[in-house]
This record gives C-alpha cells, sequence and structure tokens, in this order.
DNA sequence: CTGTTAGCGCTTTCAC
DNA sequence: GTGAAAGCGCTAACAG
C-alpha cells in the first residue's frame, strides 16, 4: 500500500503539499494538484484513515448503540443513519446493548474507546444519572427514544403518552368499553408512558383502570401471545385489546385466529409502531406510526452539524404519533 | 485523557512496561503489573485504539456489507456476528449496499480504508471478478450468501436450489399440478438458484414450466402482492403458489385475502427464508429454513480464527435448507 | 523481567 | 503556494 511519502516522492513535492490536496485544504496550485493526482492515481494511493485519524485527532467515526439488531424496529433508524453518515464519509460501528445494564454501559465504553466522534444512543435500562454523565463528556452524544431531564437538547423521541392515547381513544371511540392492555415491559420508559396514555384515555371516559385486564408483556410477538392467552383464560369479558407494540399484537390476533375468534368481529386490536409486515397481516392492523427512520435521520444529521459541522438541519427533538386506521377494530356504537 | 506517558510515569515505569499489562503480553512481575493497574486505575486510563491500530498495524475492526439494514433478513445475521465479534473485543463496522454496484464496491472500499481487519460481505450484484480479486487481497474476506468459483474456501452460503426445490417438491406431492411461481428478482443468484430448484422439482414430475405462472418479484412484501394481482389477473388458474421468499409470500397472501380468496383454501401457499413474522400471521407459512443466523456466526468465527487466531472452529461453509410444514398447503390428493 | 528507541502514516503549525 | 519538522499515542524489536 503506497504512502503519502510515496507519492510526495513521486510528484515531487512534500508530505504537506500531498496532505493539502488530499484534504482539499489550503491553497494549491492547479499544476501541483495535478502532478499529486496523478502520482496518486498512479500508485492507487488511499489514505490511511487510522494514521488521518491519529494525527487529526479525529475518526470519522460514529457510534451507534442500540437495543437489538434484529426484529422490525432497529433496523430502518440504521438504515437511515448508516446512509446519511456515509453519503459524509463517516463509518457507522454498530454495538448493541440487548437490554441489558452491563451490555448497554459495555458497549458505551466500547464505542469510546474506539474514539467515536459522536455517539447515538439508544439505551434502554442505563440510568438517567449515567445518560447525564455521558452527555456532559467529551465526546457529543444523542439520545433516542429516550427523554432525561437536565439534558433535553440531546434527545430525540417520540411522545409516546401521546401515542398510546390515541391509540386506546380510537377503541374507546368506536364504542368499546372493556378494554384490556397488553404492555411492553415496564422497565422501559416508553412501555411506561405508553400505558399512561392508555389510563389517560380510560380516565376522559371515566372508565377505571382494571388490573384484570392488563397484561405485561415483553414488545415481542410471543409475549402477546402468551399475554392474550392469561388474558383470555382469566374469564374476564372484553371486546378489544390495546397492545403497546405491533409485534405482541400480530402474537396476540395469532393466538385468537387460533382458537376460533374473529378479528375484529370478536375482538378488536390496536398496535403501535407501525412496523411494515402487520400491513401484510390479516386483518390489517389499526395501529399507531413510530417515525423512527426520521428519528434516525434527524439524529444523524445532528452529528453531522455537531461534530463534523457540515449542514445545518434544525434539530427536532419531540416527534408526535398519528394513528393509521386499518382493519382491526370493530365500530360497536 | 491520560496517556500510556502518563501512566508509565505514575508508576515510575517505560512505556513499554505499561504496554504489556495492558496487552497482558510479555513477562512483567506482580509486583509492577500492580504498580501499572494502580497507575491506570487512578488516571481513569483507557488506551487509545487509534494508536494501537496505526502501531500494530491492527484495526481490531471487521467490516461487514450488507445489502440491507432493515427488513427481516439481514437483522439476525448481524446479531450474531456483533455478539460473537464483540465477546472478542472487535468492532463491527457496518455499510449497506442497497442492491447498488456502485454503492456495494463504495462500501468495500469504504471498509478497506478504514483499515478493517476483515471483511464480512454479503454482495449481491458485483462481479464475480471483483469478489476473486478482492478475497486475493491482503484483506481476509469471507463471502456470504454467495457461491463463487475458484474462491470456493472463502464461501458461505445456503443450498437455494435444494431449498427451492424442497419447497416445490412439497408442494407437488400435496397434489398440486398448476403451481405459479414468484420469483426474486433474477440478478440475484439465490433467486436464480431457488427457481431452479422449482423447476428441477417441476420437471420430476414431469410438468413443463409454464412462463405464464411465473412472476418476477423483488424479494418484498409490494412485489408479492403485485405478482399475485398479475397472476390472478391473467386468467390462468392454479391452485399454489410458491414465492421465492416469505416477504413476497406475505404480500401475496395479503392480495387474496382482499379478494375473498381462502388460504390454504382456494389457493396454497409456500414461503422460503423462515423469517419470524410469518409465524404470526394466518395461516401460518409453510416455508422453507434459512440458517442465516448460523451463517452470521460462522462467519465471524471464521474471522476471529483466521485473522485473531483465537478458537478454532470448523469452517462450514455450505448450509443445508429445511423445510417447515405449517398450515398454509392444502392437501389436495 | 524491564527499558530504549524507532517508527506506524498522516496533519498541522510555522517559516519561507 | 510550498516545505520542514514536530508530534498524535502506542507497539515492537532489541538490548540489557
Amino acid at each position: 500500500m503506497a504512502t503519502i511519502y510515496d507519492v510526495s516522492f513521486l510528484a515531487g513535492v512534500s508530505l504537506a503539499t500531498v496532505s493539502r490536496v488530499v484534504n482539499n485544504t489550503g491553497k494549491v496550485s492547479d499544476k501541483t494538484r495535478q502532478k499529486v493526482m496523478d502520482a496518486m492515481e498512479q500508485l492507487d494511493y488511499r489514505p490511511n484513515t487510522i494514521a488521518q485519524s491519529l494525527a487529526s485527532n479525529r475518526s470519522n467515526s460514529v457510534g451507534v448503540l442500540v437495543s437489538q439488531l434484529d426484529g422490525p424496529f432497529y433496523g430502518p433508524m440504521m438504515r437511515e443513519v448508516e446512509s446519511v453518515l456515509r453519503a459524509a464519509n463517516k463509518h457507522v460501528i454498530i454495538a448493541a446493548g440487548h437490554s441489558d445494564e452491563a451490555q448497554e454501559k459495555d458497549a458505551v465504553e466500547f464505542l469510546l474507546s474506539r474514539g467515536c466522534d459522536a455517539l447515538i444512543v439508544d439505551a434502554e435500562i442505563v440510568s438517567n444519572d449515567y445518560l447525564v454523565q455521558l452527555c456532559r463528556g467529551k465526546t457529543p452524544v444523542v439520545l433516542i427514544n429516550r427523554m432525561v431531564d437536565g439534558i433535553a437538547e440531546y434527545c430525540v423521541h417520540l411522545d409516546n403518552l401521546k401515542g398510546g392515547y390515541l391509540a386506546s381513544r380510537f377503541v374507546l371511540d368506536a364504542g368499546h368499553r372493556q378494554v384490556a392492555y397488553i404492555s411492553g415491559p415496564l422497565f422501559k420508559l416508553d412501555a411506561r408512558e405508553r400505558l399512561q396514555g392508555h389510563k389517560q384515555a380510560l380516565a376522559e371516559k371515566g372508565i377505571p383502570f382494571d388490573e384484570a385486564l392488563f397484561h405485561e408483556g415483553n414488545f415481542i410477538e410471543e409475549g402477546g401471545y402468551e399475554g392474550m392467552a392469561k388474558l383470555l383464560d382469566s374469564g374476564k369479558s372484553f371486546t378489544a385489546v390495546v397492545c403497546a407494540n405491533d409485534q405482541m399484537a400480530s402474537g396476540a390476533i395469532a393466538l385468537c385466529l387460533e382458537r376460533g375468534l374473529q378479528v375484529p368481529e370478536d375482538i378488536s386490536f390496536v398496535g403501535f409502531d407501525n412496523i411494515p409486515f402487520p400491513r401484510y397481516i390479516s386483518p390489517k392492523l389499526t395501529t399507531v406510526t413510530n417515525p423512527i427512520q426520521s428519528m434516525g435521520k434527524m439524529a444523524a444529521n445532528w452529528v453531522l452539524q455537531q461534530v463534523y459541522d457540515c449542514r445545518d438541519a434544525v434539530f427536532n427533538h419531540k416527534f408526535e404519533p398519528e394513528l393509521v386506521v386499518r382493519d382491526s377494530v370493530a365500530k360497536l356504537s
């Protein structure tokens, strides 16, 4: 692999000049530039980015921490992040936290020690204090899917409460009065917020929240499936189920179909997230959008702006969910 | 940020000694080691990985190229890759090729110039020649989902032909004789191989391949949906559809349900890949497994072994698909 | 077992 | 406009 020395020698100029044309910085005469370009071409020179990083104290890489790499949720977000960042020639280093505190912290350390110029973090477990500390650190950080007091300016998040409210409100407006709720794991903030939205919608209609119609799931299909079984077996009657995400809704619907229940004739369903798949199942799932792609893009652009001062986007902190009405809720009234 | 100098000064030892304890290489007396450890602790020293890389000519990072970051397919693979590699303290740098030749090449360049110690590549478009060239290069490469003559030892792939055969064979054995086929885009090798398996199964039963019952889709839901519409509208009759992946099968089934067709009573379906979601739709999709996770894990382990000489796994090149029988195929005979 | 000493390949003042 | 030279923080002979 040719080095900058080889190029400077071949072109008959100094190191500094080669560096200038490589980085397109400083003034270089056209003639010199051409000589350098030719030499680079001839040697198939490509800068050693490691050396660049060491010398310039910039790694040109940004670390992304998500809780999982699989599943329908983070893929679309990462897609946007990668796409924005690579267009700007920045590297994306990924790490997964797997919803485990030690792993999350470990991943952050890992990314930090890698010398990432910035971090995009979707942390589920670590404490607010830890995040505050992190944001106060030297490396710029943007937090996705989380709103932490005191560092709100680094947070990009969805109004989950409103989303939960919209979902439940829709079911209620359709005339349902006995509404079950399959929640995400309550150690996750978004799960708590969505539940809170549900309770708020209930309260507005003067319906008391009934613990017997509540199940704490895990945000994946299995959890919805099991939760639904529990709910059904409890003997409590209900005509609709609000699920804290689409994956659990799918699992729950699957169980209903297995037991010969019609959706939405016998039981209505609402989901959350608007992931791609449920559009293709029957009945099409009514749900609430979660603009995770936009959030990913926003985070990436913010990094670009803050760290590499390219572009200048307005930083939108709070994203609004919207109801997507499809076919899984029956009108009762 | 403390440097190795600070540590060596505080501990009263040389740079080399500090380096030795950091890397756990060479012999260091317990007493000295302890002094160094204390100093590191006290200074909250963390090695600068960029400098390490430059000096050791190793980046401790491996590049992963996939065609997309979203979708149900690559997530599980990346999950395994990340998990294996991070456990070994290696960084995972990702890039997406988006099924575009320029972008794929670009991504490879990108990863290479980053000084990745190895590459795990799922390239769909670039030519075999390009890949041969790449594999002959200095950086070790493992190719996923592709079998290229001459560099077979670097390939990890699925026997797609067999998979296609299994799917069609099952439908045929169930008594279906008019079988439509919704293919993946034929510029992709796996799509071609699966189709070939289909044709082989057909041939075994003495059934001629009928162009009118064939649709070239795009491996995503929309393609299945549209292909199904085309097939249905063509007026040709058929009792089963073999889809080259589950996503298209889902789209196709969705269209059937919209049109009031029963699955599998009116039309039977088989998919391919065994992605998580379709297990939760109705009817549960009969499909063929694609052990993409195992392939990811295998690739990562190979890298570990080859590049970092840890572990010693047997390198399994060819993975076998298996039929998963669920409820989407009706028995006709 | 420990220290000395060159670099790794590039950026970046500071002169000229 | 261009060049000289001093590092960036660490590894890896080599010597002792």
